[in-house]
DNA sequence: GTCTATATGAAGATAGAC
DNA sequence: GTCTATCTTCATATAGAC
């Protein structure tokens, strides 16, 4: 009894080329398959939240699997315009970090975000590829930007890597910025966090990721920039 | 085709006061949901890898939910009792960081470490309560023992946490230990890390929270120690 | 391409004998 | 408590008219 797109805001991306109907039955599957997981989802939901009937839906899609592999390809895609589409000027490495982290967090414990990553592991043994893409377009695109940043503050001499690669150091930072928030929501269903929270973990992980690489190690500032 | 306690090694713990039917239907319930989650696991299969008929398995569980309720709570008490079971001797702070790190990730990298993760995960919407359980069980109870682990190293002069709580310190550690290499073996299943890739992220997340929060901070230092 | 109606199989759960 | 056999519901997918 929901209307189409209440839960999870369109990406409206990677629709071109496809038919009105075929749109419709897209959308209405992504929200059934991010609510309910593939098991548990059926055709009739992704049917009825669609408005249309069943050989609507096998005349575009073969089968139920097919369905799932286009919603969560046309999703990782979207994940990953939205993870490229963060700003990141070139200015001081502490605040340049803080918004980085920021804005890959509000990504990823978004309803969407959360939800196309609990989907994703519980079906990676079945979608061994869909896995592996999820991957390259999430964490290991915004990896390689950090790693980008990091560079740049290597050279500024901003930073100091102790003999860590970029990549790593990268990997590392956003590992220590995503993982605890991301856990936390995953295992508490309903109880979002507060901005607050997410501010102050984010400002920790910053704060420690430049007190071991930081060139300028003032250990004083903890309070977390507004962005 | 499988017998019973082939992929998963029992726990064996939590079985008390169970009749041997009732035990043999718990286990092949959680080889069945731990492989398949809850959703495409069928009672069918429980009662086949158990050799027992339907009826023997509602006789002891009411629903397919309660079975499960109950596979997830002895899975997660075993978790529990594996991590607190983790030795750290007060020695030094980085031998004994590195020595609970990879005793963490062989739990959680573990075949049943992984399968467990992922279920409560993709169940968590339906199945709030075990969430929270699995949450207390696992990463809580790391982060109480590396807390412990810090605070004494803060009064022995051994590290300075720069303002940060221990139990924040503590959180920040774990999470950097765990993410990637979980993340990792989650997204790309039936690969796993080798012991060298492994111990060389672990060095990299301790070396990191040495350089942020050690007292005596040499750089060199990033051979990684043999546990 | 889209609909209504239906085939076909499998799921969770139970009945009734022992 | 345990089994065999079965009930009921609902899933995926298709047939055939328009």
């Amino acid at each position: 009894m929901e209307s189409i797109n209440t839960i999870y805001p369109a990406p409206s991306n990677n629709e071109e080329g496809l038919s009105l109907k075929a749109r419709t039955v897209l959308r209405a599957a992504r929200n059934v398959f991010l609510t309910h997981g593939f098991s548990a989802a059926t055709t009739d939901m992704i049917q009825r939240e669609a408005g249309v009937s069943k050989s609507t839906v096998y005349a575009h899609y073969a089968t139920k699997e097919a369905l799932f592999v286009a919603v969560i390809e046309a999703e990782c895609a979207a994940f990953t315009d939205t993870v490229r589409r963060i700003e990141f000027r070139p200015g001081k490495l502490r605040e340049t970090l803080t918004a980085l982290a920021l804005a890959y967090l509000r990504v990823v414990l978004s309803p969407a975000g959360l939800s196309l990553f609990r989907v994703v592991i519980s079906e990676a043994p079945r979608f061994p590829n869909l896995a592996r893409t999820f991957y390259l377009a999430g964490p290991q695109v915004l990896a390689d930007m950090v790693a980008d940043c990091l560079d740049s503050a290597v050279t500024s001499g901003e930073a100091d890597l102790s003999g860590l690669g970029g990549d790593a150091a990268a990997r590392l930072f956003i590992n220590m910025v995503r993982s605890e928030p991301q856990l936390r929501c995953l295992t508490h269903p309903g109880a979002a966090l507060s901005t607050a929270q997410i501010h102050q973990w984010t400002s920790e992980a910053v704060m420690t990721f430049m007190l071991a690489y930081g060139r300028d190690n003032s250990k004083a500032t903890d309070a977390p920039s507004r962005s």
